[in-house]
Formats: C-alpha cells, structure tokens, sequence
DNA sequence: CGGTTGACGCTGT
DNA sequence: GACAGCGCCAACC
C-alpha cells in the first residue's frame, strides 16, 4: 500500500477493492475520503487512472447506477460489456439491481 | 500564484 | 417529472 499523497492514488486503492461483481459510486468513495462534495475528483482520478491498468474504472458508477464514464473508455459499449462480463446486468447505460451489487467503502470496510 | 477543468450531487424552478 | 444552475475540492497549465 503506498502512501501517496496524492488525492488519486486513494481513489485507485479503493476502486482496486472493489470485489468481481460488484460496483461502487463516486459519492461513496468520496465521502469514504472525506471529500463528500468532491465526488467530481473521483471520477477525475479515474481519468488519471488510465496509467493504471489494475484500476477497473468500470465498477466505478454515479450515484444513480448510471455508467457517466462509459465515453471515457476506450468504447462507449466497453464499459457495459466488462460489466456483464463480470455478472452485472446493465440495461440503458444502468445498472440493473445496482443497489443490491453496491459496494460502499464505508459500509464493507 | 491564479484560472480552468472535471467520469458528480443536490436544490430550485 | 424534467431541466438548469450552482457548489465542491483537488490537480493541471
């Protein structure tokens, strides 16, 4: 576990936690780091996590289950595919089920 | 050191 | 119920 002090770096921590099959939203990791209204750096480390291959961005939603992040992958449908690919049913760009498959930080750690 | 950005969230209309 | 605007905080130029 490095200790960076970079925002980022913990939001990668986190994500990287996140187990198979479940999902996680950028507000639970937020809060979980004590910035709850900076739900937007989350997802902005997610943009910097792309030097990080071990960082299934995908598992990482918005508060409503939404895949907001699928234009950043490298395919829009990518996103929802690894999803599926991994026993998460997604339907319109949602997560079916979301708050059954929700991993919160706060909660499971 | 200051301005801009950004994969969000909430409240108001 | 849908849409718009504002707020938040940290990194980047």
């Amino acid at each position: 576990m490095e200790n960076k002090s970079s925002f980022y770096s913990r939001v990668y921590e986190i994500v990287k936690l996140v187990p198979v099959g479940r999902i996680t939203t950028y507000g639970c990791i937020a809060k979980y780091l004590g910035t709850a209204s900076g739900a937007r750096m989350v997802g902005y480390a997610m943009n910097v996590s792309h030097s990080d291959s071990e960082i299934p961005a995908h598992r990482v939603v918005n508060r409503n289950g939404i895949l907001t992040g699928k234009h950043h992958f490298d395919g829009v449908n990518l996103m929802q595919e690894l999803l599926e690919s991994e026993g998460i049913v997604v339907k319109n760009d949602k997560i079916v089920d979301f708050e059954k498959i929700l991993w919160d930080p706060m909660i499971e750690l």
